[in-house]
DNA sequence: AATAAGTCGTGATTTTATTCACATTCTTTT
DNA sequence: AAAAGAATGTGAATAAAATCACGACTTATT
């Protein structure tokens, strides 16, 4: 599955659901074609990396013409599979997990949040956002086929999760909690680490003042 | 104050929040020394990585020792400014906005959201998580050096609020929409778009199969 | 005091990602 | 049908980040 296309570059990679995204979105808006320029627009990604990334998959543009909106979106959808959704299970129903219940991911997208866990008894029964909740000690009987985790417990409970997690078969997990948890080589790990991502923001703000404006 | 240490490279300014949090664990644990290969089994960053972003601040450490946590904890605390709290305002208080609220960034952190905004009338008023809630009409009335906005409204939304909060003189959003705002050149945003996360993590499960473990 | 073990700081190298710049090809206009 | 304009795809250049590998120094041990 993966040896035809080995060569796409990380980077590439993490920008082909935006590139999805809003080429659904001309789509949507009935444009028929659109360059890399006007695409750099609405992305914020250079026009010449758009056209870079692109290459890294055969030419999909015409020379003079740009790209064609219907085509570029039907191979967008083929290599993000978007036509086979990949069950998630989401670990801990407080704050930030109801928020997620509540979200639709499946709105533009070929994930389904289909179970939840938590150890507070409160918690279960109820099907937040059409999702039901379980008790985490039964997440073993539940997660048939699960490939992918979110972690939203507290960051105490990460590491002993993801030991579960991985023991039950899945084999990607979006940790939200500030732990950087351990786990085998053939398993994947995005942190999404938000404390860490406001304070880097509030760091480059005050190290790295960007150009004043001439005014307008 | 950029001046002085401007050469620090963004992928080094973006850990340095994650080096204080684990440098302040080891505090708190009473360790008193710490190698730059102890750390990077905690923080998961090649140790060498970890030595040469600690280096462009000097030496920090000693040949042989490693580096003493209290002269790093001191170190990292003034250069993240972790004395001086930075003020953030919230707009949207939705099911993602709500959740942040309840969330104290300030357990390890140098910033605090001083105030939220809805356009719903059922929103105002009430305090969620201590931090109150007003209507956005008042937007300008209220973002009063303000720097930093976490913008959690509804992606239709977004670039009029954006428009607003830089005219009010916000210079750096946390973006969790999925629009790709538009600013000014001195505005700094930051994405933080959690469908492309899961997408991105579902596309390098099926494309870039990590090794499989010989057991153990 | 000498030896061994541990660890930093950094020059050199390698890897990854971005950007430039242009020949080529397609579209549109005259 | 020719000329002008638009936009791709990519070799080459540049930039940024990660990693290797080792000399220099510190600490611990005998
Ligand atoms: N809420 C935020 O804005 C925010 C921001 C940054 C980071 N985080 C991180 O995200 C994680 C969740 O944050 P939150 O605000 O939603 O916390 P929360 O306390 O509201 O939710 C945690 C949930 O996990 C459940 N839980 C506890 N132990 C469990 C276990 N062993 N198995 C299953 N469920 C268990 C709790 O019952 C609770 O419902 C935390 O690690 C937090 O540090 C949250
Ligand atoms: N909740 C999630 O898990 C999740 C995941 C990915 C992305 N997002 C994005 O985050 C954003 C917020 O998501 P949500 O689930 O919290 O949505 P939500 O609808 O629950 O919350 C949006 C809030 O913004 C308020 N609002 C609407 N217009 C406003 C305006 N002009 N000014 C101020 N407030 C206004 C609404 O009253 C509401 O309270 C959306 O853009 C969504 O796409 C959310």
């Amino acid at each position: 599955m993966n040896n035809e296309q080995n060569k796409i570059p990380q980077a590439t990679a993490k920008r082909l659901p935006l590139y999805y995204r809003f080429i659904n979105n001309l789509h949507h808006q009935g444009k028929l074609r659109v360059s890399s320029k006007e695409l750099s627009e609405a992305v914020k990604v250079d026009s010449a990396t758009i056209r870079r990334d692109f290459s890294y998959f055969g030419a999909l543009g015409k020379k003079g013409y740009g790209y064609n909106v219907e085509y570029l979106l039907s191979f967008f959808r083929k290599t993000l599979d978007q036509d086979e959704v990949t069950k998630v299970a989401l670990i801990g129903v407080g704050n930030l997990g109801t928020a997620f219940l509540h979200y639709n991911f499946m709105k533009n997208n070929n994930t389904k949040i289909e179970m939840a866990f938590d150890a507070d008894p409160n918690k279960l029964g109820s099907d937040i956002g059409g999702v039901p909740v379980y008790h985490v000690d039964d997440l073993e009987d539940h997660l048939k086929n699960t490939a992918v985790a979110i972690l939203t417990v507290p960051s105490t409970e990460a590491q002993g999760i993801t030991e579960r997690l991985v023991d039950a078969g899945v084999s990607g997990i979006l940790n939200f909690t500030p732990a950087r948890i351990s786990v085998p080589d053939h398993i994947r790990v995005h942190h999404i680490d938000l404390s860490v991502e406001l304070q880097s923001l509030v760091y480059f703000l005050k190290h790295y003042p960007l150009e004043e404006e001439a005014g307008d």
